[in-house]
RNA sequence: GUCCCCAUCGUCUAGCCUGGUCCAGGACACCGGCCUUUCAAGCCGGCAACGGGGGUUCGAAUCCCCCUGGGGACGCCA
């Protein structure tokens, strides 16, 4: 039985990377048919935030990452990585260190200024037993790493890591405010947890010998690793702030529908063949680790935008609906989901990109008192189309029904005989006093969701609006 | 500085394990054309890459070594 899961730290929000992450541990799982948990690794108490929490939960929610089990909170466990510390002490495989975080600090600086690895010098690691010359003070514990040999690892993205056990150091497990540290209490509650499968980012390639060394000296079983490749922005280097949305849910409020983000996240790393679009039913069937590319992704908007809009003309109509109704809300519009607005989608899902694109373009659907645009109403409402808008709300009188899309042809047909003109000449100016504005989905399909009475008020306001 | 990882079009990638079918395929972006009622969409076409050097081999994008380049880690952060 597989069983993964995504570990965050409520420090900051859900970024692109970390979802991304979260969405090959859901994807690997689900396909192998295991278990999926969420735990929230929280022992940094000056920086773990709720709101982060919030943020996290929100978001793999709304990307459809579901987890099986928790969220765990580490917070919650202390008693638990307290007594593993105290195990760790009792057999030898930890000790108490009495150096300063400015002692460290020096030693560190030396070190590298030297050209040395700047790891602790082990001053306190073979303090004797009966030392009482620290009583009292503050410590730390730390675990008694290996000095000689190695640790290798089967990564199953990378294949064989190996490290030599002198590159590693006596790294802190316990903090002087009694609190336990990242590297002690992910393997613990791996281990207690059953987690066979740890999929996480490359940075932390470095710490895998180091937990392995943890995981046997504890004697728990050692998992399967897998470190998928970081995001990087366009200037190559570790996705930041500094690269955009900081949130996952900004891409929700910027209009992206969370299809089209899985599938984009799914593809950045992973390829299945020439294949680029997937559902997530499809994902779970064909995604597997070894297939996820070993180098940095640059994360590219224009093509997710690209997915975005392949999603908003694929789905089904009602639901772009539906999901459009809080970007109207933003825009002042208050409106339900019925057939109107299931017309309105269906005329705009082919031009819009995102939702908010669609909102904003599908404005005069829901407004009588929008504003022309300047450039627009200055080339096609002037003295030379006022005629032609005369003549052609004339001409609407006799038709019945704005669905009459032949009566309404035959109308624009007859006026461009008349005025010797192309049928753009007649019907752009209808456009911009219907829509005010010279893009709209195709006339036929605005009148007919506009209907006669506002078509005729609009026509007349334009005409009005002529000097 | 030390250690670890990586290296195909501008970007995401296929191909690499199991050398020849690859003068390298697809997608985004870009450029051009068609369609056309505006804008899109769609369709057709174009531009564009195996980082460098050595090997191995009849033959290398594919295997080996070196170099270079990029990234990551080196926290009483996770």
């Amino acid at each position: 039985m597989v069983k993964s899961r995504f570990a965050p730290s409520p420090t900051g929000n859900l970024h692109i990377g970390g979802a991304r992450t979260a969405l090959f541990n859901y994807l690997y799982t689900k396909h192998h048919g295991g278990i999926f948990v969420l735990r929230i690794e929280d022992t940094d108490v000056e920086r773990s935030k709720e709101e982060y929490v919030d943020d996290i939960l929100g978001g793999l929610s709304w990307l459809g990452v579901h987890w099986d089990e928790g969220p765990y909170y580490q917070k919650d466990r202390m008693d638990i990585y307290r007594e593993h510390a105290f195990r760790l002490l009792e057999a030898g495989h930890a000790y108490k260190c009495y150096c300063t975080p400015e002692v460290l600090d020096e030693k560190k600086k030396k070190a590298l200024k030297e050209g040395g690895k700047p790891h602790y010098d082990r001053t306190c690691r073979d303090l004797p037993p009966d030392d009482a010359s620290n009583e009292g003070k503050p410590f730390v514990i730390r675990f008694r790493s290996p000095v000689t040999g190695q640790v290798s690892f089967t990564d199953l993205i990378r294949d064989t890591i190996t490290f030599r056990c002198e590159e590693l150091d006596d790294l802190i497990i316990f903090r002087t405010d009694n609190t336990p540290t990242y590297n002690f209490t992910v393997v613990i509650d791996d281990a207690l947890m059953g987690i066979t499968h740890i999929v996480r980012g490359d940075d932390h390639i470095n710490n895998t010998p180091r937990q392995i060394l943890i995981y046997e000296a504890l004697k728990y079983p050692v998992p399967q690793f897998a470190h998928v490749p970081l995001i990087h922005g366009k200037d190559k280097a570790r996705l930041s702030k500094r690269h955009g949305a900081t949130s996952l849910l900004e891409y929700r409020n910027d209009g992206f529908l969370p299809e089209a983000l899985m599938n984009y996240l799914a593809r950045l790393g992973w390829a299945h063949g020439d294949q680029e679009i997937f559902t997530q039913e499809e994902l779970i069937e064909k995604f597997d680790l070894p297939a996820v590319g070993k180098s940095p992704s640059v994360f590219d908007m224009d093509k997710l935008t690209w997915l975005n809009g392949h999603y908003m003309k694929t789905l089904p109509e009602e639901e772009i609906a539906g999901r459009l109704l809080p970007f109207l809300k933003g825009l002042g519009i208050e409106t339900s989901c019925d057939a109107r607005l299931v017309r309105v989608v269906v005329s705009l899902r082919e031009r819009s990109r995102t939702l908010k694109e669609m909102a904003r373009m599908s404005e005069y659907f829901f407004r009588d008192d929008f504003p022309f645009d300047e450039a627009a109403g200055a080339k096609f409402l002037t003295a030379a189309t006022k005629p032609i808008l005369l003549d052609f709300a004339e001409g609407l009188k006799v038709i019945t029904s704005m669905d009459e899309e032949e009566a309404l042809k035959a109308l624009i047909e007859g006026l461009t005989k008349k005025y010797n003109a192309k049928p753009v000449a007649v019907i752009q100016p209808v456009r911009v006093a219907l829509c005010g504005r010279t893009v709209s989905p195709g006339i036929f399909e605005v009148v007919a969701i506009l209907g006669k009475e506002t078509v005729r008020k609009r026509l007349t306001r334009a005409i009005e609006s002529i000097q």
